[in-house]
DNA sequence: ATGGCAAGTGTAACTTGA
């Protein structure tokens, strides 16, 4: 089974690459970002023609986040995060599909830093980290996908010097995307390439693309049981490379069957 | 320290992203 996380910058602007994506590499579940459009705009026809049950949060303009379900409609469990009901931005969804849990997520930038988007940003982190806590402790097989927008180490981008001062490689966002790793989740990608250098993101800017300057920061997290089943994690780079892409590449897991519950012979 | 590009809103020029 595999899990992917997309970041499409415009899901309506992005359609066609979504599309091409999903009939090419056909993910059991994609988790998707930045939709930049409201719930009534959301492409549901094109998807589901495609194959794929969908749940969406959209917004005006900015954020939003969607799940997809291959041949499914994914069941919905959380819509947002708890412990701060004020919170409008769609960033977070989570639902039942294929016998996991996906949380979905888009967490906040929170540049420039210092600043009232930062301290948005930590405040999230830590409704997240409460939230991500329960999902541990539930026992599920859960996946939290999404876009971090934490930059882990100076492993996961080409130049930390030219970033330093940057939200997603500060000191408080790296603490909190390892104590998230410390509750037990699996980063999947860096488990399957330990000494890699893989990037999900390259900006628009001085051709950072052509020339692979990228960062890591689109992420899926394993509860234990389901890191104990992963086979395969990558990036697929050949969307990022389409004409108009987004900044962002699809990046996913591939699961082993859970194992089949023994039964009792009979006789 | 700043800007480079892109999308949405809305139709000029801003806000936001990372």
């Amino acid at each position: 089974m595999k899990i992917a996380t997309f970041n499409v910058n415009g899901v309506r602007s992005r359609l066609d690459h979504l599309l091409s994506w999903l009939e090419r590499e056909a993910p059991d579940i994609a988790c998707l970002q930045e939709l930049k459009s409201t719930d009534a705009a959301f492409p549901v026809g094109a998807i589901n023609e495609a194959g794929y049950g969908a749940l969406w949060a959209g917004q005006s303009s900015w954020n939003g986040v969607a799940i997809l379900a291959k041949g499914v409609d994914p069941v919905e469990s959380r819509r947002g995060l708890p412990g701060n009901p004020k919170d409008t931005q769609s960033r977070y969804l989570e639902a039942a599909a294929h016998g996991v849990i996906v949380g979905c997520l888009y967490l906040p930038n929170g540049n420039p830093q210092p600043g009232p988007k930062f301290d948005y940003k930590l405040d999230w982190f830590e409704r997240f980290l409460r939230h991500a806590a329960t999902l541990m402790k539930s026992g599920h097989p859960v996946v939290l996908a999404g876009d971090y927008n934490v930059v882990p180490t100076d492993e996961d981008i080409y130049d930390p010097k030219g970033w330093r001062r940057d939200a997603l490689l500060q000191p408080e966002s790296r603490e909190a995307y390892a104590r998230l790793l410390a509750q037990g989740w699996t980063d999947a990608l860096r488990e399957m390439h330990p000494d890699e250098r893989i990037y999900t993101f390259w900006d628009y800017f001085r051709q950072h693309w052509p020339r692979d300057r990228g960062l890591r920061i689109d992420h899926l997290l394993l509860s234990k049981d389901l890191a104990a089943r992963l086979k395969d994690a990558n990036v697929d780079r050949w969307v990022r490379d389409l004409p108009k892409a987004s900044d962002h590449a699809p990046t996913w897991v591939e699961l082993t069957s859970p194992k089949a519950r023994k039964v009792a012979k009979r006789g």
